[in-house]
DNA sequence: GCGACAG
DNA sequence: ATCTTGTCGC
């Protein structure tokens, strides 16, 4: 069992925050392609919080790149780091999902976030800090433009646009499924744009988001729950569970709500 | 100075 | 992110 505690040296305030993306954004790499779409595993991390309980719970989903069949997934839970701020999202969601990282049986490959990269404001979002600390190679999707513009994609699944912040082009909008709204990628650490969108699309065979994505959130979400209503007071209780896909029974449900 | 703003 | 019922569509 893994202990989830803030990191020591984590910043607290907000320009301590934005000196440590300034002191880190150099190391991300950029100049490699990363692997290709199809090949290896790809591992879909994402948190959710109750800030009433000041719980955080993370997820790690590990899907085999071809098949997208879970091979391994973990969880972990702790308390929040950082609040919410525009620009230093990283800083919010890291810890748990390093912790969630660790727990894992088996090496994740490719790792996509929920939310951005390159595309920020310093060129250091969540996806290129979470590279950086660990070396993997990430690209963030996001489901909105964030402070970016870009134009329509066309139509067809596939059709992209420039995301750009004025011309520069920090990313791109992909449209995962026809006439659906976009989603937005970007490049995190390790991984070329065309790459990263061909990875995307991969990871896209039946919903807008990807499946990595859809994983880990219903799994992080599953974990908070399970976490708050075992959260016998204010002590402790920060753990972390990973495991290869087991045998899952019947999952333990919670109430159903009364339909008239 | 006043909004807008990944999750 | 999170609060929330039903509803339209593939």
């Amino acid at each position: 069992m893994t202990s989830v505690r803030i990191p020591d040296g984590w910043p607290t305030t907000e320009g301590a925050a934005r000196a440590v993306q300034d002191g880190l954004r150099g190391r991300v790499v950029l100049d490699e392609l990363g692997p290709p779409p199809g090949t290896g595993r790809v591992t879909g991390v994402d948190v959710a919080y109750d800030d009433e309980r000041d719980l955080v719970a993370a997820a790690a989903v590990v899907l085999d790149g071809a098949s997208l069949e879970v091979v391994a997934e973990a969880t972990a839970v702790g308390r929040i780091s950082f609040p919410y701020v525009p620009g230093l999202l990283a800083f919010r969601e890291i810890p748990t999902v390093l912790a969630a990282l660790d727990a894992l049986p088996c090496p994740p490959g490719l790792v996509v976030c929920d939310g951005y990269g390159l595309a920020h404001p310093r060129r250091f979002g969540l996806a290129s800090h979470l590279g950086v600390l660990t070396g993997l190679p990430t690209i963030g999707v996001a489901k909105n433009p964030f402070t970016f513009t870009c134009t329509a994609p066309a139509t067809p699944r596939g059709s992209t646009a420039p995301l750009l912040d004025g011309t520069e082009e920090v990313g791109r909008a992909l449209r995962t499924r026809d006439s659906v709204k976009p989603v937005f990628v970007s490049v995190g650490h390790r991984v070329g744009l065309a790459n990263a969108c061909a990875h995307t699309l991969a990871l896209t065979p039946a919903h807008r988001l990807p499946e990595t994505t859809r994983r880990a959130d219903a799994l992080c979400r599953r974990a908070l729950r399970e976490a708050a209503s075992t959260d016998s007071g204010t002590d402790q209780g920060l753990s972390s569970g990973s495991g290869r896909i087991r045998d899952r029974g019947p999952r333990a449900r919670p109430d159903p709500p009364d339909r008239p």
